[in-house]
DNA sequence: AACTTCACG
DNA sequence: ACGTACGTGAAGTTT
């Protein structure tokens, strides 16, 4: 038996790595009786972060508690990978930080099954992000393990992520190859692997006593993990990918990208992601540039080039001006470039042996609560069908996208109580249109289309917190057309003025941090109290989403569905059953809250995701 | 690593 | 006193 011992917040604890079958026995007998006293910290070591990848291994599992880790070399195989999987069989209750990963490798190793251990988990990073849910670069401690530690258990813990990086730089490997290359006979590689067991053993009843503390809503945390649960399944069916499209696809877009660079290179633009070459170019050519960047240089983004190519917001000519050649020509590299490079190149790098993506789902990234999604599946253009063509159901299948109806809205009426929204949401029936009401409840029936949108954008405004001039670039409508309708508006719904001005003052008699409708602790900017209106719908949004994932999945859906994105889940169905199956998650997603209802539309499309922006197949 | 840009809800 | 658009992830360039 292989034995390191450290400091953790004055206690010397103990790193054991068992050698011989005696000393699994010795772990055997030492988890009979931690289990019996209480949770068992448990954590992976694995061959990189890329779980569906062709060469991912589980390299070491290991248990804790707040003074004894034991690190299971579970590559050796044999009686050491028996003895791992028997031990997280036999555990009554875990901790973990970060379970949606450790749950997924060993799922994906064959060690223990999801389904199994999930209900035996308690997660740590959970219990961390409804305390704080801010970032590092947003003030907060963030939900890492290591600054966690530092905060809550031992201000000197050390970095062991950092930790291992020197040591795989000593050995000459690169950051991403020295997890799978370290031999697991490196007493670093092992004292780091057990200490973080530790941490998260002692993480846990400090992070608890933390949440009591500020009051946070206990039902919040085995909602939260049913939620991490739900996503953790949707990350291991993933989506499958169109390959035979998405290459040439890829292959047409860099030759794009590259027609339209050759363009710009013309006017001295080398590289045509440097604002640097694009300002001085344009300027060159006798253009004005005024706008700036927030470092102070010359802004050459999108919002600037269009109207120099003389294109609207949707790419359209205007008739204004003569296009800058070069403008446009750097906008449509720009667009063919980031296409082609992000999504529809990202979706075959990012593929499984079996041609899938297996996004990691985030189910409480953001300050408010929202998810998150990698590998681009939130942000792929909406505008046209050619990129989200790539993403297919099953054989057999059907895409379904299911989304609410102007959710922020609903809640927002919902939250701040506002009469004459709510009146409308209640008696507007199935395709009630809030934006248009609200602009015959100011014009009466002379409200028109454009009447619409410029109210749509005041009531935006409202739920993010926008002044009229940033209302009237984004609508397009004048400063004093926006700044009538902001008046107009708060005069039809005075409550949300008198809501927002309620929650910044609450917030600031709690220390800055506003507490949602459903319990969670919001942490506000003290120069930007005003965001609170948007963290209060943003918020109670994501947990109507979460609410209708748990309702999904107690109706037998989660087996179809694959994606959350903000109102919307994106599912597949066979093709036989689609509107049935649809019409099970619009139920999922309908019912009242606070006396205001929330519906939700489904549409069923054909094999691929594109097909619900236009596209045949 | 910081900054900028661009894609989404 | 006044007024502020909110929340993400990915890629490329510059430092």
């Amino acid at each position: 038996m292989q034995e390191f011992r450290h400091t953790i917040a004055g206690d010397t604890i103990t790193v054991h790595v068992p050698e011989t079958a005696d000393d699994l026995d010795a772990f055997r007998e030492w988890l009979r009786q931690a289990d019996a006293r209480g949770p068992i910290a448990v954590d992976t070591e694995t061959t990189g972060l890329d779980i569906y990848g062709p060469e991912f291994r589980l390299r070491t599992v290991q248990f804790g508690d707040a003074h004894d880790a034991w690190v299971i070399l579970y590559e050796r195989g044999g009686d050491f990978a028996e003895c791992a999987r028997d031990a997280l069989q036999r555990c009554r209750s875990v901790l973990i930080h970060n379970a949606a990963y450790d749950w997924l490798v060993l799922d994906r190793c064959g060690v223990v099954p999801l389904e199994s251990l999930v209900p035996r988990t308690t997660d740590t990073r959970i219990l961390a992000a409804l305390i704080d849910p801010r970032q590092p670069s947003e003030g907060g401690a963030g939900t890492a393990l290591k600054p966690l530690s530092a905060r809550w258990v031992d201000a000197s813990a050390p970095d062991t992520q950092a930790g291992l990086h020197t040591v795989f730089r000593s050995l000459g490997v690169t950051k991403d190859a020295g997890w799978a290359r370290i031999p697991a006979t490196h007493p670093t590689y092992l004292l780091y692997a057990g200490l973080d067991v530790i941490l998260t053993a002692r993480l846990a009843p400090v992070l608890r006593v933390e949440m009591h503390r500020l009051g946070v809503r206990d039902a919040l945390v085995p909602y939260e993990h049913e939620i991490a649960r739900i996503c953790a399944v949707m990350q291991r069916t993933g989506l499958l990918v169109d390959q035979e499209y998405a290459g040439p696809l890829a292959r047409r877009l860099a030759e794009e990208a590259e027609q339209y660079g050759a363009v710009a290179a013309r006017y001295g633009v080398t590289k045509i992601g440097s604002g640097e070459q694009v300002a001085a170019a344009l300027v060159g050519m006798g253009e004005t540039l005024t706008e700036r960047t927030a470092a102070g240089a010359l802004k050459t983004d999108k919002a600037v080039l269009l109207p120099l190519a003389d294109l609207d917001r949707d790419w359209q000519r205007i008739g204004a001006r003569t296009p800058n050649p070069l403008a446009d020509a750097v906008l449509r590299a720009k667009r063919a470039a980031k296409w082609g490079t992000t999504y529809a190149q990202g979706f075959l790098s990012n593929l499984s042996p079996a041609g899938r993506i297996h996004p990691t789902i985030s189910p409480l990234a953001a300050r408010t609560g929202r998810m998150s999604v990698t590998d681009g599946l939130h942000q792929l253009p909406s505008s046209d069908h050619v990129i989200r063509r790539a993403i297919l159901a099953e054989e057999g299948h059907v895409m379904i996208s299911t989304d609410f109806q102007a959710i922020e809205m609903r809640v927002l009426a919902a939250l701040a109580d506002v009469r004459r929204m709510k009146e409308g949401f209640l008696s507007g029936g199935e395709n009630f249109d809030i934006h248009m009401y609200t602009a015959r409840l100011i014009k009466g029936d002379r409200a028109t289309k454009r009447d619409r949108k410029v109210f749509k954008g005041a009531g935006f405004g409202k739920v993010y917190g926008g002044g009229v001039r940033t209302l009237a670039r984004q609508t397009g409508a004048s400063e004093a057309e926006i700044a009538h309708a902001v008046a107009a508006y708060d005069r039809v719904f005075p409550e949300i003025k008198r809501a927002a001005a309620r929650w910044q003052r609450q917030a600031f008699q709690n220390g800055m941090t506003f507490v949602s409708a459903t319990g969670r602790q919001l942490p506000l900017d003290r120069d930007r109290t005003y965001a609170v209106t948007n963290y209060a719908c943003q918020s109670v949004a994501r947990d109507v989403l979460g609410q209708a994932m748990i309702e999904m999945d107690s109706s037998g859906l989660l087996p179809y569905m694959r994606l959350p994105i903000h109102d919307e889940i994106l599912a597949s169905a066979p093709a036989r059953e689609a509107r049935e199956i649809a019409h099970e998650f619009e139920r999922c997603m309908t019912f009242p809250l606070y006396g205001v209802p929330i519906v939700a539309e489904a549409e069923v499309g054909g094999r691929s995701w594109g097909s619900l922006y236009g596209a045949d197949y």
